[in-house]
DNA sequence: GCCGTTTTCGGCCCGACTGTTTTCAGTCG
């Protein structure tokens, strides 16, 4: 039984949460809370890492004293700090917390003067008026509080990115087109291309007395103002999606970009660099005293704190500002560097267009080759390509390059099912005349870890894998991924060089952006590839190459930036 | 509880908005 990162993050955020109702030290709690997402942003698992007897206490936000309380995790289950802390508090008091409005102050009073123990009992007490009459709290509050429990669903689910371009287009179109408004730059995690967004962050600069926040509260997907002022806003729109707005002068634009891009654990690593050189850095600028030093741009924030450009992608305290100070920040990926797709299908298996569409298609996105993985036989419902058909796509392949007369070079592949046992589903003389293969597991996604990891360690065995495809198996916010042990995969695929997928499918994103990180660690090269079941999902690429950028992946990390010979000699190997 | 170009102690980012107050605490980002 192996305890996940994500297990361990909880622990700490739980204890975090209730040290913080209990009045602990507020430091103390921010630790945890930082530690909580160090370990939940690493792609390794700790517990291995610890089995091993390496020291966690390297780890960002992780000392000695974390270290410890992690191996107890590992190897019990359990934080007897938090056990201890759940003597103390109802552990559901906790929950009180997601509700807005209500932090540690406000709930440490409810349980202590109302004897409130959890989400029931608050609505009990609002229902009876009883909130009311607590110090702090008044009938607003209270009313406040009532209409939230009503609509209360849970912590709020983070949209993917891509739902949340739909949600921002028309909102944006809307703010840009008021007159005397300058620019609309939507910040926050959805700038970071982080693959969930939990609310958007919208920075306007515009001539004085435009009537932005008026325009803003008032747009017609707003179902609630939370709160306006003369710079700030926030709104929640019928898509469940909160939106908060600043307003800022053209001259603290870059300041204010900076702040509200975040992350928040950059931002606070950079007013602290700031602070040791006698800098206040704030969304307004940055200031030596009373004197503005610097603004208008992120880069004279960085500047001032003598650091070259991080891109947002890399912002998230994770390691890019010691990298900056010691120059040996990644050269980004680009969508630019893309060559060409090397995971798409067609008609013939599960896609909508057919193979010439889908060549047509990839070759107006400038691309110089295109992969056409469709289905193996194992994959009934996706009407797999068994040894016949196979054949015949081959043949069809070669006759559609011939016409296409080197426009675009159509490669012969496939998406190969890895069987349970680890086996490919088709036969090596079928496979032989490919140009690649694409190996992928979709069905006996329960098997225990080790049998897993096993079953693909025996797929990369074959000379055939060229690629792993959508290597963990996730669904974002519907299935969390197959267990397995990514960093041995990893290690495998380095040694044999194979290389590992990010599917640029907004969905999947998979490998995921930290993945990527451990993936370019150990010398594992990466395709990213969009999975285009039609012309349109070509368009995905960018989704891959944004997670690629948060993995600190540069061209050369990433196979598919390569020219089809460099590529072809590549996969030969 | 972490961390170090003020290094093993004593710091730890900064400001807007709301409601309940009567000058500010709490919450949020």
């Amino acid at each position: 039984m192996t305890v996940h990162n994500r297990e361990i993050a909880e622990q700490f955020s739980h204890l975090a949460d209730l040290l913080e109702i209990e009045g602990a030290d507020a430091y103390r709690v921010r630790a945890y809370r930082q530690a909580a997402q160090t370990i939940a942003g690493l792609s390794e698992s700790l517990a291995d890492r610890a089995a091993a007897g390496e020291d966690l206490s390297a780890l960002p936000h992780i000392g000695e004293s974390l270290a410890e309380k992690i191996r107890t995790i590992c190897e019990t289950g359990h934080l007897p700090q938090l056990e201890e802390a759940e003597e103390r508090l109802p552990a559901a008091l906790s929950d009180l917390l997601e509700i807005s409005g209500l932090g540690p102050k406000r709930v440490k009073a409810l349980h202590q003067d109302l004897h409130i123990d959890n989400l029931q009992d608050l609505k009990q007490a609002v229902a009876e008026h009883r909130v009311r009459e607590l110090s702090g709290f008044g009938a607003k509050s209270e009313q406040a509080l009532a209409d939230k429990l009503a609509q209360w669903q849970g912590p709020a689910e983070r949209l993917p990115l891509i739902e949340a371009e739909e949600i921002a287009r028309p909102l944006v179109h809307s703010l840009r087109g008021l007159d005397g408004v300058d620019q609309v730059t939507i910040a926050g995690s959805f700038r970071r291309r982080k693959e969930t967004v939990g609310d958007l962050d919208i920075l306007v600069t515009a001539a004085e007395g435009t009537s932005v926040m008026e325009r803003f509260t008032g747009y017609d997907e707003v179902s609630e103002v939370v709160s306006q002022g003369e710079t700030r806003a926030t709104v929640l729109l019928r898509a469940g999606l909160q939106v908060d707005l600043r307003l800022v002068p053209a001259a603290a634009y870059g300041a204010a970009l900076h702040y509200f891009t975040g992350a928040k654990a950059h931002n606070i690593a950079v007013r602290r660099l700031g602070v040791q050189r006698d800098l206040k850095i704030n969304e307004y600028g940055v200031f030596h005293g009373d004197e503005r030093v610097g603004g208008r741009t992120e880069q004279e924030v960085y500047d001032a704190v003598d650091l070259p450009f991080i891109e947002p992608e890399l912002r998230e305290d994770r390691g890019e500002i010691e990298a900056a100070q010691e120059d040996r920040l990644p050269a980004l990926i680009g969508l630019d560097d893309i060559r060409g797709d090397l995971h798409a299908h067609t008609k013939a298996s599960d896609g909508h267009d057919s193979l010439r569409q889908m060549a047509e298609a990839a070759a107006e996105r400038g691309y110089a080759y295109l992969a056409i993985t469709d289905h193996s036989q194992h994959v009934t419902v996706a009407h797999g390509l068994d040894p016949q058909r196979m054949a015949a796509q081959i043949d069809a392949v070669d006759a559609l390059n011939e016409e296409l007369d080197g426009r675009i070079r159509v490669l012969k592949a496939v998406e190969l099912d890895i069987l349970a046992d680890g086996s490919l589903d088709l036969p090596d003389d079928v496979l032989e005349r490919l140009d690649l293969c694409v190996c992928a597991v979709h069905h006996k996604l329960d098997l225990p870890r080790q049998k897993q990891t096993e079953r693909i360690l025996r797929a990369l065995d074959s000379q055939h894998c060229h690629i792993l495809a959508h290597p963990r198996g996730r669904l974002i916010g519907k299935r969390a991924g197959y267990e397995l042990d990514l960093e041995r995969v990893m290690r495998a695929a380095a040694e044999r060089g194979c290389a590992l997928e990010v599917n640029a499918q907004p969905k999947r994103l998979d490998l995921d952006d930290s993945d990527c990180r451990l993936a370019k660690e150990l010398g594992v090269r990466i395709a990213i590839s969009t999975d285009a079941h039609s012309q349109g999902n070509l368009d995905y690429m960018r989704f891959g190459v944004d997670q690629a950028r948060r993995g600190w992946l540069t061209a050369d990390d990433v196979i598919n930036t390569r020219g089809l010979d460099d590529l072809l000699a590549l996969l030969r190997h």
